[in-house]
DNA sequence: TATGAATGAGAATTCATTCAT
DNA sequence: TATGAATGAATTCTCATTCAT
């Protein structure tokens, strides 16, 4: 009845996926080892594979988790906002908002995914984004603009985002999201 | 007197950058072994650590050449143009249009430092931005913002563009430039 | 009461040796872990070894249940021989049918000897043998040959057997059993 | 000009080879690795490995050196006799020499491919002796029996032989060689 | 009796680096 | 200047075995 003996299969694996994620962020993608991940989980090399049968294996689930926790973050606050503008800010602020919450995890994510990770399953983040625009505009709500163009800018600051935040310690994230909504507020604004 | 034997150790050198760059590029740090850029050079192992003691030195030297192409590159361009406005265009205009023409030597550094390569060597690019941002402000040139914040966007979207310019193909790199630089005009504007 | 329920310990234990020989016989002996056995056997790793204790003491018994199947099948009818002639009849063609029935049990034993099995009981299979064919040669239904070295090759034709009985599918076993006895038959005539 | 400093690639690799040879004779193929080897090549697993690239690999050339080693010393012997009687009596007395005078190579192979070595290139030596001994008895030199049955039991004597001469040390080869010369000879005899 | 979790001892490789030529 | 050979350290992964339930 101890706590270490109720700690179920699911918990231990929570616990290696942020030992990697920690891992990951702190010394890079090339630099992460089963044995540091074990040594960051307090356990051993042996019980990681034990849980997790491949390194391969602990990447697929720390992208996997990020991707669950995203869509369950942003999905409804975009939904819910009314007019395109209304979802543009719900977009950029929600996923900022996530991000300051996840920073390592989302950095980790990044890191992984450029070495090669688990290939991309062919959901590209750019073109619902660009989407939206476009319809912001045909509702003319926004400018004129390249919505593809805009919607990379876009997703620039966010994926950016997440390395400043755990770079710069000295950030503060609130102003940092709200500057960014009101940055792209005007950057696509209609010209009246 | 061969051309194979006049080729100088500098040539050498530029040529293990080169076959490193392309390496990284490809599979990523991670996966980037010395045999892996000995064989893209067309060499042997043995030589490349001849011509460059460590791997490490290599990454030094990718890491900094592409610094050294940079400044030289953009510093110019960005100090000849008169208004801070017309500064911050061909901020992002040179910037831009440099990693277009070195996307991989950029996309390779990126992964370099993201893997804890040579330590920052104490030059941020965003400080000078967010400072003639501020500059600009000063004279009336651009409207109310977090300069710093926006620098960071700036940045984001600049840093972001070694990505997108490497993977996809679809994409116009001019039009790319030309979008970003009139997106970021407009909303750093001055307030009418 | 259930049917599974009732299986004895022993019942058990003969599935996992049973899931030992497949597994042996399918796969080698290098390739055969605890855990391959466990599946074949559609239980766990740990209940195998509950069972056994060590992976030495299933291998151990895989040889030893062969060892009791074969001298009980063996025995009497080589005994129930009246001449020596028709004991070494006996003699072949009741290893050879024995080696039918069980081929992928004799292969598997085979491999676990050659690999360092159960240290040889001190029961050698040709001494027995040579001494059958010394006492018929003395009683002359024998011709003159070395005792020893036919018993070795009588040996080598029996445990040939198990090997070509599990790879080649196209052998009629039984017109096997009947040539090779056919063959020894005449090999070791007394010349008229 | 040392010893040491001479030995060539190809001589390393022999000595390589012939380590696997004798871990495998001695330990068997499960228990073999290349540390082992490496060890008994008086070197390191680096260097056995630098070699090879793979175990594999290692496995792949004891196999052929065997062959290569065995085609050249049967090859000439065998169609040197005469008579398909001589025929036969070469090819015993050509294999079984040569395996007196490789036995642990010839045991090792035969452990390698029962752990699934380097899948059988198709070479059946089954196939060529049953043709042997058809031909033979169509021209009269043999009596009556089935070939095909007839060649798998000589084979068997034959690659039974490997596993005497390297265990059993009382065992006096040219003896051996001769009686089995014999059996067979009397075995195949045309009945008169 | 049965089993999931944990783990240490090796296994095969990879790789940066050194050395002798 | 260039390179093949050698090697130790580190890495991923396998496996038999133990332990607590």
């Amino acid at each position: 009845m101890q706590k270490s003996l109720t700690r179920t299969q699911q918990a231990r694996r929570e616990d290696i996926v942020s030992a990697a994620i920690a891992v990951i962020h702190r010394d890079g993608c090339a630099a992460a080892s089963v044995d540091k991940i074990a040594k960051e989980a307090k356990t051993s090399k042996s019980t990681v594979l034990y849980h997790f049968k491949t390194k391969e294996a602990i990447y697929d689930e720390v992208v996997l988790t990020l991707f669950r926790k995203g869509a369950a973050y942003m999905t409804d606050r975009i939904a819910a906002a009314g007019t395109y503008r209304d979802k543009l800010r719900a977009y950029l602020r929600s996923n900022l908002q996530f991000i300051a919450e996840h920073a390592a995890h989302v950095s980790a994510v990044h890191r992984i995914m450029e070495n090669g990770g688990p290939g991309s399953d062919g959901s590209d983040p750019v073109t619902p984004l660009a989407a939206l625009l476009s319809a912001g505009q045909q509702a003319g709500e926004f400018g004129s603009f390249d919505p593809t163009v805009t919607a990379l800018v876009i997703r620039a600051a966010i994926d950016g985002a997440s390395y400043r935040f755990t770079t710069r310690t000295d950030l503060d994230f609130n102003r940092y999201i709200d500057e960014t909504v009101q940055l792209f507020d005007k950057a696509t604004a209609a010209s009246t």
